[in-house]
DNA sequence: CGTAGAGTTGACTGCATTCAATTGTGGTGG
DNA sequence: CCACCACAATTGAATGCAGTCAACTCTACG
């Protein structure tokens, strides 16, 4: 039980879900991710047009995608919890069609493209793991383009609510249905492409459903079975069961 | 000129965009794509649930990823052209979380994994150019987010027209800034997250402006620069500027 | 204590949906 | 050849959801 006291790396542990690891690849995992930095909010990690020069990999806090039009209004097309790795292909391209930014505090790992290259070659489980990361990410884009263009507000929230709290359980960062979602009305609105003042009222509505509250950055579900009815969520997307289900 | 009188494979034609190949893998992708069958329109390829075997090569028409809610409401959340390949990937997975179908009529290739994987290990050239066809895909998710999110209606549709002109351009499909568009005013509502009351009416708008015309299931754009101005079009993320460029 | 940023509330506006009816068109069978 | 049907496109009217603008509160922080 002592040894177990450190807290377990999200990175392995999410890797894990998806391919059986050897002790050697969790130790060379966990040396990959070890040299994590802080990261303030609020900054960007890559912009949009810039040349990406290796790979980002979230260790704590949480992390965005997105784009920004002329006007300024932005659109956050995905978030990044402790565990994601961003673009495992993008040193193929040579300008990044979108931008990379901190929500809240964080501690982010910078992977170069050679050691990425080292664990294709010589890493099959985890280039296995890897792919099928970016598959989940894929899948995950289209089931927020279904958020967007075909749910309510309210539905919508819900279901990027459930959507976290999966992912956030995958890598034991959601015990008893409440997590830290750091984040302010403003980044949900950019999220859920609705306004800030309405994502305020449809918080409420939902609070006042009893089936979630948050506060302090603390989102607690209350009511989860309400809440996926409510969005009508189905997991099969985020494919959770992984090797060991099958 | 009479030997180019056949018109062009639309798969070579794409992956050639991406890295150069050899005569010989020319011929090995055309001969791959060469026993296309025809499909109905709306036809289901593979049915969200159902575990995929092999992956669809569009050789003809147009074909679209979706899903749909319980309502029964559907969202559109790709669409194929001739030349785009689906899924490349999706062997690693066990069930499919979203559902393939043809609009149009359809010439549509089956490839089995096996000749996936034979590319794979034996064409490193097709190997890359297929990776970047997916980065762009996935690239093009993000893209259409940003467009239900933030975009008003008269500029989704803008948007999407301008993309499929680019896209089938590159292709050759898309000669005077005309090309097929076999959608019914339905699907482009359930593409764009609108109702199709609203895109009848977004598309007298688009017409009345000049900026297209629209008969009979053929689009002609009649003012691409004023069509990108307003939908604020950018092409980066489609990538378009390969090897060649570089 | 003052300021800045986030959250909250109210009032007004407007874009988009829904429902319903109508028109147009191609295909089918009498 | 024409009546009829199915489906897509179009139009009108009424409703409602969500955006905008603006003011106010609350809290953390210097």
């Amino acid at each position: 039980m002592d040894r177990d006291a450190r807290p377990p790396n999200p990175f392995v542990r999410k890797l894990e879900g998806f391919a059986p690891l050897s002790e050697f690849e969790r130790g060379m995992l966990e040396r990959i991710s070890a040299d994590a930095r802080p990261v303030d909010p609020r900054v960007d990690l890559v912009h949009e047009g810039e040349k990406p020069e290796g790979v980002f990999l979230i260790m704590e806090g949480m992390a965005c995608r997105y784009k920004r039009r002329a006007s300024g209004v932005r659109q956050i097309m995905a978030y990044m919890v402790p565990g994601d790795l961003c673009d495992l292909d993008v040193a193929l391209l040579d300008t990044m069609d979108h931008s990379l930014a901190t929500l809240s505090p964080c501690k982010v790992a910078r992977i170069d493209p050679g050691t990425i290259g080292e664990l294709k070659r010589d890493h099959p489980q985890i280039t296995h793991a890897l792919r099928l990361c970016t598959l989940v990410d894929q899948a995950t884009l289209r089931e927020w383009l279904l958020n967007l263009g075909r749910r309510s507000s309210d539905e919508r929230l819900a279901h990027l609510f459930c959507e976290l709290l999966l992912r956030l359980q995958a890598v034991g960062l959601a015990p008893e249905g409440r997590y830290a979602l750091p984040v302010t009305q403003h980044d949900l609105a950019d999220t859920t492409g609705l306004s800030a003042v309405h994502v305020n009222r449809t918080l409420q509505t939902l609070r006042r459903s009893g089936l979630i509250a948050l506060d302090g950055g603390t989102l607690s579900v209350l009511d989860l079975a309400g809440l996926k009815a409510l969005a009508e969520f189905k997991s099969n997307y985020l494919h959770l069961d992984g090797w060991r289900a099958a």
